[in-house]
DNA sequence: AGTTGTTGTAACTATAATGATTACAACAAA
DNA sequence: TTTGTTGTAATCATTATAGTTACAACAACT
C-alpha cells in the first residue's frame, strides 16, 4: 500500500502558496495546478491550518502561508496531512496466539525494528524544508524557460 | 495508509519454521501460531517460495526454510510478499498541470527526496537479519519461561 | 488400489481508505 | 444586496486487504 497523495498533493499546494504569493491563491485555482477536486484541495487546506502552516482569507478567499518556509519541513507537513499514524506505518496482524512462544513474543521484537525503520524514514522528511523544496523548483522552473 | 500485515506475518511464520524446525509445519498449523486462516498462510508461503526462501513437501505437506537464516534479511522477505513497489512507497498525484510551472516541475523534485526517504526505510530493514529476529525472539521466549 | 491429509488456487465476501463530486449554508467585500 | 469563496456533509466508484468456502491435484501410507 501507497502513503496517501494528500501528502504530495499538500507540498504542491504549500509550494505554490511560496511560489505564487501575489496571486489570490483560491481552492479552485490551485486545484487546477494540482488537477483535482476543488473540494480536495480545501481538505487539505483545512488540515495545514489547523497545523498551523497556511491561513485563509475569510469571505473574499485565498490561502497563504503563516510561517517562514525554511520553518518548514517535509515531516511538518507529513505529520498536518496524517498520512501515517506514529509509529503505525506496518500493519501488524493483531492477536497471535499467546499459547505459541513464537506468537506470544513476535510483535515486540518486530515493534522495535519496525519502529526504527519508520524513524529513518522520517528522519530524511525532517531534514528537508519546504525552503529546498521551493528552491530546488524554482531553479528547474528556471532552466526550463527556454 | 499501513504497509499490508502479510509482511508481519510472513516474518512469524518464517521464525516459525526457524525455532520450531521439527514440527511438520502445515498452513493450518502455522495458521493456528498467527490466529489467522489457513488460506492466508498459504498465500503469503507462495510468495515466500517463489522467493526462494521456503519449500513444501509436495503431498505431505509442511513448509521449511531452504536458506540460512544468516542469510535472509527482513528487506528480502518485504521484497517477497510484495507490499510496497520499488521506490512507490509514497503516492504522487498523477497528471498535475504542465501548464503551470510548479505543476510540471514538482513531481520531479519530489520523487528524488521521497526515494531517499524510502530507502532509508528500506535500508533498516536490510541491516537486520532473519537470524537477529529469531535470536532475539529466543531469549524472549527463554526469560519469560518462569 | 484406496484412504488420508495437505496444498494451491479460484471465487466470493466484508471492510476500510482513497479521491472525486455535488450541494449548500455561512460569510466578507464590493 | 450581490458576488465569490469557504467549510463541511453526503454520496459514489475504485481499490486493497484479509477472511472464508470449495475443490482438484497429489504424495504417503496401509
Amino acid at each position: 500500500m501507497k502513503i496517501s497523495s494528500r501528502f504530495t498533493v499538500a507540498v504542491h499546494i504549500l509550494a505554490l502558496l511560496s511560489i505564487e504569493n501575489e496571486a489570490h491563491c483560491t481552492s479552485e485555482w490551485i486545484a487546477g495546478s494540482v488537477n483535482t477536486n476543488p473540494v480536495v484541495v480545501r481538505r487539505v487546506i483545512g488540515q495545514l491550518k489547523k497545523a498551523g502552516l497556511v491561513q485563509v482569507r475569510p469571505g473574499t478567499g485565498g490561502a497563504f502561508l503563516t510561517k517562514d518556509i525554511k520553518e518548514i519541513t517535509l515531516l511538518d507537513i507529513y505529520h498536518a496531512v496524517d498520512v501515517v499514524e506514529e509509529g503505525e506505518l506496518f500493519q501488524m496482524h493483531e492477536h497471535p496466539n499467546p499459547q505459541c512462544p513464537v506468537g506470544a513474543n513476535i510483535q515486540a521484537v518486530l515493534e522495535v525494528i519496525l519502529r526504527r525503520a519508520q524513524a529513518a524514514m522520517e528522519h530524511v522528511l525532517k531534514e528537508v524544508r519546504l525552503y529546498d523544496v521551493v528552491h530546488i523548483l524554482a531553479e528547474k522552473i528556471e532552466s526550463s524557460r527556454s
